[in-house]
RNA sequence: GCCCGGGUGGUGGAAUGGCAGACACAAGGGACUUAAAAUCCCUUGACCGCAAGGUCGUGCGGGUUCGAGUCCCGCCCCGGGCACCA
């Protein structure tokens, strides 16, 4: 058999450097080399094993580790597990296994795993997240947000002790929050309090300033796993994990304060190095919007069920339509709802909320096409114009989001306009499409005011349809005092906004979508907070009581209250507080799994440290990230929580950069083989894939169709489609599925290296196609970058005798050898540069093409290919290196230099056209001038033809590329 | 609905506004072999033509340009994300 001994050499070189730790990083900073930190996305260590969707952007990080190295630089290129996780806990609750036993299994499997593929990590510093050892600092770090308030005057976080410095009678540390206008007005505030009152009011604002807080929220709540979620974790009302259904119930969580960061988290995306798309989702999911919040007073009729004047405050982004405000809407859980509802409107109110209340997120989405809502009784004064206008109350509006209260202006908004149709409220036209110029013509026709007319789609005024929603001009929008008619709404949204603030109802305001992040889990597998409770008050540990680890436990089952399982161990739940002796309660909820991956790209830079989470001085040495890679599904996830989290530590002096991830680049899926599909009756007839519906039906008759995967044999592709070879009438479909169990179309690596070798499976995960896209799985791929390390080994290797071919020379390269081997250089390191994989493999295909017909193969030439080859088959290219002499490992062997004077040629050939269209080349002398080149043009059989009879009136000459002469 | 990507041979893909389809797979033909495997060589976008050669061709329709897969405008289709956020 002709194949190269990938297994032994594979097996001897991944032993190699393991024994010598070749890619050991050095502990400290090398002063004076240049570093480069490439890392990985952390992976769950899943008791699936690697996916070959894991090995993709570990590849094309390790070539770039390796290619780094021989370029001189100091590379950091770490693995680590992000070991917490629900699947382990899940098997424990079926079997009893510990689940660190399952997950210290499944991270031996996916190490040996990772080490059978030549990743070159240092595993020196491996990490797990589930390591006392780790987690002392994931606790660490929960304390200093514990500790830790945000300024907004300073716009960074500080520690609680000013805060609570500030919150006293006599500060002591004034000069420490100097420049601070917060703190200043703080206390300030605080002297103003009566003194009776202000301990009550320090220990509320102590409470609510903290970066980590706790409060009663309505969370959602998985009756399958037993858990809460984040919203990030609930999609389309199903848990991201699992799919269970999920429905709110308020709880006592922990939460992060996230939202102070809002702003910082948005600005600084621009600094970075990422892609769009995933730029612009964290942008969306932030959701900047500026507007204002304006008062409404209620107008109550003189009653008993209201002492006191009241006002209802609503953020909107279009102040500019304040006059076109016909209706009110609270969120069914607003606060001022039971204070304004008449007594007539009670039961219907009550009854409203109490259905709101119980549905969930999926049923909420599900109904929102038909808009519900009851009004209050209660009426509001538009403060611009003194309308009366009715209050209701709608799911529609969200508690959560700006004042959980809008204006609604129906004539200008989807869901407003939506609502007042169904319940037939007043819509008027405030904005009209168009410059100023159109204005005067537009206002002569508008009505000031008109009822809905129900059952139509959209209510047309003249010519136009409401609701009109984009920018305009404005009209009917004026009272004694202001008038902001003919202005376009920029400008109004200015001037009603300065004249709202000048009376005192309303101010400029910015809100943000983005919520706090819910902290705790339910669960027993995951990091302990500590916090222990004394007299229900929550008081940090102190650092130097980190780790508390989890206590081992009898059974996994959940409490079944909702409550986390540590809470049903009483030995672990119940302690003193170390300051005092008195009896207290620890904290029984756990933190999510994305706590400990946070910051572990920190831990790496200095794995082994017990006396801190980093030593600053390699921390300021190896940080930023320079590269990470990863997919896509953290986009909002991880990448904004762990540049949440790194902000709050470069607040407190633990790092020194504003983000951790300078670049990032996201790997695309792996899909399936690619899979035809052909549909027949229930008669067996086949039919036309045309006909198949999403649900398996016929479109034309409803009857249910099979669906069967049929061979690519029996499928020939006419004309846009594929259709049956043997019935060129009925198409089939042909597609690539995600990889899945219940489909069948997983690849194993496993499987890859044992049948190819890990050399292969890591060109063809790099061949495939460019890394960002999404990309069918292939083994006829496979077979074919196959054949080419074989081809690459016989380049050299003689099989029959095991030794060097004969025809490997120490000769001096031919011009024309350089020529190849020095292109191949070239192109091989921009495709590195710029991260294309793919077509730096096609480059060295090339090589090895052309090299293959050399009777005699210099050497040197030959050598230096071998260097080229390395980052992609590592294992392949150092016995290469090994058998052509070399003692030791390529892998710090410098990186070839391309020389240009090598890529020269004596003559070169120049595509003609005329007048735009290819008719043939000429073979010039290397630096040709015009004048010889359009000559030799017009001598060329191939085009004199397409030049007779007629005069050249222009000629295009791009110098060493192309002439065409323009002929009439 | 909104926001991002993306549509190039039978397939994966390649092409700083300058030779469309590199490289690889598949298919067909040939060499070697008693035979097979492996390997090597040739052909391979479509159409017309014996050939030389010609015409068409990068989802569709326009435009800019000497020249467009690439830039601009308007559509269609596929993938991903968000979605009552006022």
């Amino acid at each position: 058999m002709a194949v190269y001994p990938f297994h032994t050499l594979e097996k001897k070189w991944q032993q190699y450097w393991a024994d010598r730790q070749t890619f050991r990083t050095p502990d400290e900073p090398v002063p004076g080399k240049p570093k480069y930190y490439i890392l990985d996305m952390f992976p769950y260590p899943s008791g699936a094993g690697l996916h070959v969707g894991h090995p993709e952007g570990y590849t094309a990080t390790d070539i770039l580790a390796r290619y780094k190295r021989m370029r001189g630089f100091n590379v950091l290129h770490p693995m680590g597990w992000d070991a917490f996780g629900l699947p382990a806990e899940q098997y424990a609750l079926e079997t009893g296994t510990h689940p660190r036993v399952t997950t210290e299994r499944n991270i031996a499997r996916f190490r040996q795993q990772l080490q059978s593929l030549g990743f070159s990590y240092d595993w020196t510093r491996e990490v797990a997240t589930t390591d006392p050892k780790y987690f002392r600092w994931t606790q660490w770090i929960f304390l200093k947000l514990y500790n830790s308030f945000y300024d907004p005057d300073l716009n960074r976080a500080l520690p609680m002790a000013l805060l609570e410095d500030a919150l006293s009678d006599q500060p002591r540390r004034r000069e420490d929050w100097a420049g601070s206008a917060y703190l200043d007005g703080t206390h300030a505030g605080y002297l103003q309090t009566p003194p009776e009152q202000r301990m009550a009011a320090r220990a509320g604002l102590l409470r609510h300033m903290r970066l980590a807080y706790q409060a009663e929220v309505a969370v959602n709540w998985c009756p399958a796993l037993g858990t809460v979620l984040a919203n990030e974790e609930v999609i389309d009302g199903k848990s991201e994990r699992g799919g269970h259904p999920v429905i709110r119930r308020p709880m006592r969580q922990w939460m992060l304060k996230i939202t102070a960061y809002a702003e910082r988290l948005l600005v600084d995306l621009d600094t970075l190095d990422w892609p769009d798309s995933i730029k612009e989702m964290q942008r969306n999911w932030i959701g900047k919007s500026e507007g204002a919040e304006v008062d409404f007073p209620v107008s109550l009729k003189p009653s008993a069920f209201s002492p006191q004047p009241l006002s209802i405050r609503v953020f909107t982004t279009r102040p500019d339509t304040l006059f076109g405000a016909t209706y009110m809407v609270l969120s069914p859980e607003h606060a001022l709802v039971d204070q304004i509802t008449t007594p007539e409107q009670r039961a219907a109110i009550k009854a409203y909320q109490e259905a709101a209340a119980r549905k969930s997120d999926l049923e909420r989405t599900e109904l929102q096409k038909t808009k519900t809502g009851c009004f209050t009784g209660a009426y509001a004064l538009n403060p611009v114009n003194g309308e009366k206008i009715p209050i209701w109350i709608a799911d529609y509006v969200l508690a959560t989001y700006g004042t959980g209260a809008i204006m609604a202006v129906p004539a200008h908004d989807e869901r407003d306009f939506e609502f007042a149709r169904t319940f037939n409220l007043p819509i008027v036209e405030v904005i009209v499409p168009g410059g100023s110029a159109a204005v005067p013509a537009a206002l002569a026709g508008v009505p000031s005011a008109s009822k809905a007319a129900g059952g139509t789609s959209a209510a047309t005024r003249g010519t136009r349809v409401l609701p009109f929603t984009g920018d305009g001009v404005n009209v009917n929008s004026a009272n004694a005092e202001i008038s902001i008619n003919g202005l376009p709404t920029p400008e109004a949204k200015q001037k009603i906004t300065a004249w709202l603030a000048g009376k005192g109802i309303g101010q400029a305001k910015v809100n943000y979508k983005l919520r706090d992040w819910l902290f705790s889990r339910q669960r027993y597998w995951g990091e302990p907070f500590p916090v222990i409770f004394v007299d229900g008050q929550p008081q940090p540990l102190p650092a130097d009581a980190l780790p508390l680890e989890l206590p081992e436990v009898a059974t996994y089952t959940l409490s079944g209250t909702g409550e986390s399982p540590l809470a049903t161990i009483p030995a672990w739940l119940n302690t003193t507080d170390p300051a005092t002796g008195r009896p207290a309660v620890r904290e029984s909820n756990t933190m999510p799994q994305w706590a400990g991956s946070c910051w572990y790209y920190l831990r790496f830079i200095d794995a082994h440290n017990d006396r801190a989470l980093v030593d600053p001085a390699k921390e300021k040495y190896w940080m930023p990230v320079d590269l990470y890679v990863g997919g896509a599904e953290h986009a909002v996830l991880h990448l904004l929580y762990a540049r949440f989290w790194h902000k709050v530590l470069y607040d407190a002096g633990v790092v020194s950069t504003q983000e951790p991830f300078q670049r990032l680049v996201n790997q695309g899926m792996i899909l399936g083989e690619v899979e035809y599909t052909a549909f027949y009756d229930e008669s067996g007839a086949p039919v036309s894939a045309e006909f198949a519906g999403d649900d398996h039906r016929d479109t034309r008759t409803m009857a249910k169709l099979v669906a069967e995967r049929i061979e690519e044999e029996f499928v020939e592709k006419q004309g846009d489609f594929f259709v049956l070879r043997e019935n060129s009438a009925i198409r089939v479909t042909a597609r690539a599925f995600k990889m899945s169990k219940s489909r069948g179309n997983v690849i194993n690596p496993d499987d890859v290296v044992r049948d190819y070798g890990a050399d292969t499976l890591r060109l063809y995960e790099m061949f495939m196609g460019p890394l960002e896209q999404v990309k069918p799985w292939s083994m006829k791929g496979v077979e074919g970058v196959h054949r080419f390390l074989n081809r690459v080994w016989r380049l050299f290797v003689d099989d029959r005798a095991d030794a060097l071919l004969p025809e490997l020379v120490a000769v001096a390269p031919t011009r024309d050898q350089l020529r190849w081997l020095h292109r191949t250089i070239q192109d091989v390191t921009a495709d590195l540069d710029t991260l294309r994989f793919n077509t730096a493999i096609s480059t060295m295909m090339e090589f090895v093409n052309e090299c293959q017909r050399w009777t005699q193969r210099p050497r040197a030439v030959l050598e230096t290919f071998v260097l080229l080859l390395s980052p992609f088959a590592p294992h392949l290219a150092e016995e290469l290196w090994q058998r052509l002499g070399h003692a030791g490992t390529l892998a710090y062997e410098p990186w070839p230099a391309c020389d240009a004077a090598c890529l020269v040629q004596d003559t070169m050939e120049i595509p003609v056209q005329v007048n735009g269209k290819l008719r043939g080349k000429v073979t010039v002398p290397t630096g040709a001038a015009q004048a010889e080149i359009v000559a030799a043009a017009q001598a060329e059989a191939a085009i004199a033809p397409h030049l007779a009879g007629k005069t050249i009136r222009k000629q295009i000459f791009v110098p060493g590329r192309l002439l065409n002469l323009v002929v009439g």
